[in-house]
RNA sequence: GUGGGCGUAGCUCAGCUGGUAGAGCUCCGCGUUGUGGUCGCGGCGGUCGCGGGUUCGAAUCCCGUCGCUCACCCCA
């Protein structure tokens, strides 16, 4: 065992059956509905210049700071494995000049990303996300609308019963003076934290509210809230969110304690948790990044966006009870002995399958009893017996489900395909 | 990185205080000299994660190591 190959830690197989959810989240569950809200696909690389995660997602972030898949290529040039979306999807914006677009542009994307981190259950190395950017307008409107489409999709994923928080971190400028009022509280009380929180508290001291030590949590319920700093246009905004939500028919809970793990992060911060889920409750979040696509060199230009897991999703979809598919019914098998015409039936297969029918053939050399029972485990609707003492092209049409079997004579080389098929389609 | 749990057939697991491996499911065949879904019988399949130690003898005890998993941290 030691010995055999095995996915790299933090990766995993997609094996049959959950590879058809996963299509049916993405393909049919997000795919419209992003098209009803006028969302358009983008699909970016899987790695960019380091730099742009460096910067875009900030340095003192657990993401850029330790997480990231970074290596050299042959040039010389640093690449990094993406471990989000939105910095790459604001670099294309820039790229491509979608500025000059009418705005809103709208975008979505779905994808695998990587961050360098110990697995567990729901946290993964290489992890898929669904992800929406909607870049060139701060209208309060398009926060909520990007927030009920997620809530929305959620709902039609089977992941129900979710929570939505929501907050409001107000302008880069309010935040720079909100968080240094919380490190002095912070450091004020520095003896009743944990370790980690205590090393943080220069670097990002938002983190505290995160921390799930009891020290932490204790310091942490008398400490300033950002929120209640937030007035004048910040506040409007919001109230105006808030709103709309509302008139959505979107239920949420104000939570001044939530914080966004991504530097870039202004106004707007929202986040569905599952308590179906283990400790990686989050299924999906995301929040207003005015200063982003400024900051990638872009013109100033105003953003929201929210990304949700995939396995996440599918993990709180599963455990509320969705059930899984039937596996997809074959209209019939062709089954074949040792004296059987294997051209004859192969072409039989083949030609079956151009006329949109899904056609199998025995291919594992199984007995006649074997391949009934493959048959039936396919699913197949009809069964077609090549061989056994038949003609060249004669063949038996069973039907599996009545057991009804009836011999098609004297076929010939030229008819045998229509007439095999027009007795299936019967 | 730190801590807990676990590593025995493809899958789920049993194997007590040490005597060199079992079950169920799956798969293949047979029972039906071609005809499935039930049932019965048989078969394929394991260097018991790996390495070392104790012992006449270790899946079982000891040490180490690797892997998986859950949690902290962080986040989707």
């Amino acid at each position: 065992m030691s010995e055999q190959q095995q996915a790299p830690r933090g990766t995993y197989d997609v094996l049959p059956g959950v590879a058809e959810h996963r299509a049916r989240l993405v393909d049919g569950v997000a795919a419209p509905a992003f098209a009803r809200a006028g969302y358009a696909r983008i699909e970016t690389p899987a790695f960019e210049h380091t730099e742009l995660f460096a910067r875009g997602v900030g340095e003192s972030t657990e993401i850029v700071s330790k997480e990231m898949y970074t290596f050299t290529d042959q040039g010389e040039r640093s690449l990094t494995l993406r471990p989000e979306g939105t910095a790459p999807v604001c670099r294309a914006y820039v790229e491509h000049g979608m500025h000059k677009l009418a705005q809103p542009v709208k975008l979505w994307y779905e994808g695998s990303f990587f961050r360098q981190e110990a697995p567990q259950a729901g946290r993964f190395r290489q992890f898929f996300q669904i992800g929406a950017e909607a870049l060139g307008s701060d209208d309060p409107a398009l926060d909520a609308e990007a927030i009920v489409l997620l809530a929305r999709m959620l709902e039609a994923a089977g992941a129900t019963g979710c929570r939505l928080r929501i907050s409001s971190l107000g302008s880069s400028a309010e935040r720079a003076a909100y968080s240094d009022q919380l490190k002095v509280y912070l450091r004020a009380n520095e003896a009743a934290l944990s370790a980690d929180v205590r090393e943080r508290i220069e670097l990002n001291p938002l983190r505290a509210f995160d921390a799930k030590h009891e020290g932490t949590q204790a310091v942490m319920t008398d400490a300033p809230r950002l929120l209640s700093s937030i007035s004048g246009e910040d506040r409007a905004h919001f109230d105006d969110v808030l709103a709309l939500l509302t008139a959505a028919g979107v239920a949420y809970e104000i939570d001044d304690t939530l914080v966004r793990g991504l530097d870039y992060y202004t106004r707007t911060v929202f986040e569905f948790t599952s308590d179906r889920l283990g400790a990686q409750s989050g299924v999906g979040g995301g929040g207003r990044y005015d200063g982003l696509v400024e900051l990638l060199g872009g013109p100033p230009t105003p953003g929201i966006g929210w990304a949700a897991g995939v396995e996440r999703v599918l993990a709180v979809a599963e455990a509320a009870g969705a059930q899984p598919a039937a596996a997809a019914a074959a209209d019939a098998y062709i089954a074949l002995d040792a004296e059987a015409d294997r051209e004859a039936a192969f072409a039989l297969a083949c030609a079956l399958r151009e006329r949109g029918l899904a056609a199998l053939i025995e291919l594992g050399g199984r007995s006649l009893k074997g391949q009934l029972k493959q048959a039936d485990r396919a699913g197949a609707k009809s069964l077609v017996i090549l061989g056994g003492g038949r003609a060249a092209y004669d063949a038996a049409v069973k039907n599996m489900h009545t057991g009804e079997q009836r011999e098609l004579n004297d076929l010939t080389k030229q008819d045998y395909i229509d007439r095999i098929a027009a007795e299936l389609i019967a």
